[in-house]
DNA sequence: TCGCTAGGTGATATCGATAACATGGGGCGC
DNA sequence: GCGCCCCATGTTATCGATATCACCTAGCGA
């Protein structure tokens, strides 16, 4: 009786499942197929295991299940910034879709570098996940190198990466923001100024300054008018210190794009404390929809990505493959939307 | 020779400490020790061992690692919502408090439920968490009891529980938004409204508005202009909305105190849209301290809460506790600072 | 009546790592 | 020169669950 040593009375540890077998008179295996749903064990047991479990406060240990299953039930997503709201619902859209599979987050942030994504990437793999979700397609090599042999699904999302390593949902970061330009130019604007932060950490930001040059020659607009302003992501302080300093130096601009909202709102906050009307004396727009653009005043033109449903759909792009539902065919590309919405600040 | 079956060559596997063993010529324990710092190995074994590790593309698997060790390397946190940046602060805090100490975090959003948190406890307690970190006071009973008899140090954060768990790591919603009631007081205000959401989910919300109701009346201000508006947590529109109400009902109101900066964000851009004039047609304060209201134009007066801090002190609690530093001596209670900062709106 | 199927349950062997103890070889003090 | 101790490493026994296969018992058709 070697094993009933674990549940000797007046020891006080954590039950294990050989503890709520002996109570429930059955076999650990039993236990173990009844707390899993979806496995055949009379009513009868289930409800004697369950009484079992309730009594002595079992919970199960997952840590012990993945090692003998071989299954974790992790993902894994890897975003910028936690604390920038676009991320930040691209989380939760991860985290609803995970919610009824039974799967669990493992959420980290890289702060916009890839090295920091890279030790994040190797210490989630020590967990085992059966996907991973990275933002964005610029890593190091080596970071490449270890999802490769780590053998389980990546989707990366928020951009379209020139190289993927397997299946993407993102959109053009570039076309979204050349969209913005062609749809104000349609307006009359004409001295189009841009404002971004000053490094290429942030490859979404460095993709739409892309854009936007691209499309202002394209038309033929007159060119040159760039403030590279912050490290990545530039806040909303950076944004309003920006507009001045295009002010400064560009007088006679009439729409100024920001890389996002918040640098956006921060221009306009600025042009609105020093008395200037917008869209009237300047136009300001954004990037990636955020609730405050929507709700300011005057609301803030931006380009409207669905960053909830990026997020949703990677999240599904995982399951289905984790849930073997369907052949791996590599290089899958999901498409997401994209939109301008135009508000009173242009 | 049966092991030496697992390294056979051809055969693609994700290789395991054994291999790694068997490449190196030592034994496992020796390559678990070279991978674990602080563990003395000779520097030529473990250079030997790194080669083999490197050739083989080996990642060391923490879900075996935590079963023999007993030590998961999990902490668990349960924030409200990560869409909140001031929940997304505090979740920072937690992160870069963990960063080196090779924990890792699970995070959990409740979206202001305790039954959802009952789930996410549950849920994450069978990754045997090594601590926990929860938001506010506010649990169900089951969720206590699992709590309870998990054995792990916990701290609640952002309130002082009437009954705490274990640690605390909060302040008083009630006195700070006290403390912001007696600050606009004593610039003369005296006809004061209160915007807030509906439901006693949110029990940060309700106390402070309870906090906001004591103090008016020990002020022997006139009272009762409370209006209730959305499910919480009440968004930047229904800020907007509520404060259209408040005037209806109560036109002469002088100052609206709102929840949160989001909702007294939507407030303030609802009255500038109406061509009102803040502070002087009315005043606006907010709570959070949220970045939009120190850049948002005018700026707008509100309760500094330190929000990242939480989560950094939380933190370390726990890790004190976890490594053993210090005896548990229960119910430790840690009280943060805030501050009324008071700026255009008001 | 027999055999066959299928549902319910149990016995055993792992999963991949680490704790704990065992071992062996050198350096150092007296 | 002897003995002791410490450092580096190996051996063995788990950690707590689940995969797999075996087994048993009804129920059912031929």
């Amino acid at each position: 009786m070697a094993k009933a040593a674990a549940s000797r009375p007046g020891e006080s540890h954590t039950p294990t499942m050989v503890d709520v077998a002996l109570r429930a008179g059955v076999s650990t295996m039993t236990v173990s197929r009844a707390l899993k749903e979806g496995s055949r064990v009379s009513k009868a047991t289930r409800e004697k295991i369950m009484a079992a479990v309730n009594d002595l406060g079992y919970v199960l240990d997952q840590s012990a299940g993945s090692l003998s299953s071989r299954k974790t039930g992790f993902v894994a997503a890897i975003v910028p910034s936690i604390n920038n709201s676009n991320f930040a619902d691209t989380a939760r859209g991860i985290t609803d879709e995970l919610e009824s599979t039974g799967l669990q987050l493992l959420l980290g942030y890289t702060d916009y570098t890839v090295e920091k994504e890279e030790q994040l990437i190797e210490a989630m793999l020590r967990r085992r996940p059966e996907g991973i979700i990275l933002t964005g397609g610029a890593h190091t090599d080596r970071a490449r190198s270890l999802l490769k042999s780590a053998g389980i699904p990546v989707v990366e999302t928020w951009e379209l990466p020139a190289k993927p390593i397997d299946q993407v949902v993102g959109f053009s970061n570039e076309e979204a923001m050349g969209l913005l330009v062609k749809t104000l130019a349609k307006k009359g604007y004409r001295k189009f100024g841009y404002i971004g932060g000053t490094t290429s950490r942030d490859t979404r930001g460095s993709q739409r300054r892309e854009g936007f040059v691209r499309a202002i020659e394209e038309l033929g607009l007159p060119t040159g008018r760039l403030v590279s302003f912050g490290v990545p992501p530039i806040s909303i302080e950076q944004g309003g210190q920006a507009v001045v300093s295009m002010l400064e130096r560009w007088p006679d601009t009439e729409a100024v794009l920001c890389v996002s909202d918040l640098s956006a709102f921060g221009a306009l906050m600025e042009c609105k404390r020093r008395g200037m009307r917008v869209p009237q004396d300047i136009a300001i727009a954004g990037f990636g929809d955020y609730e405050v653009a929507a709700f300011c005043y005057p609301g803030i033109t931006t380009v409207n990505v669905d960053c909830y449903g990026i997020g949703q759909q990677a999240t599904r792009r995982l399951i289905q493959v984790i849930r073997g539902d369907e052949k791996r065919h590599g290089q899958e590309i999901v498409l997401t939307g994209y939109r301008v919405v135009e508000r009173e600040s242009t």
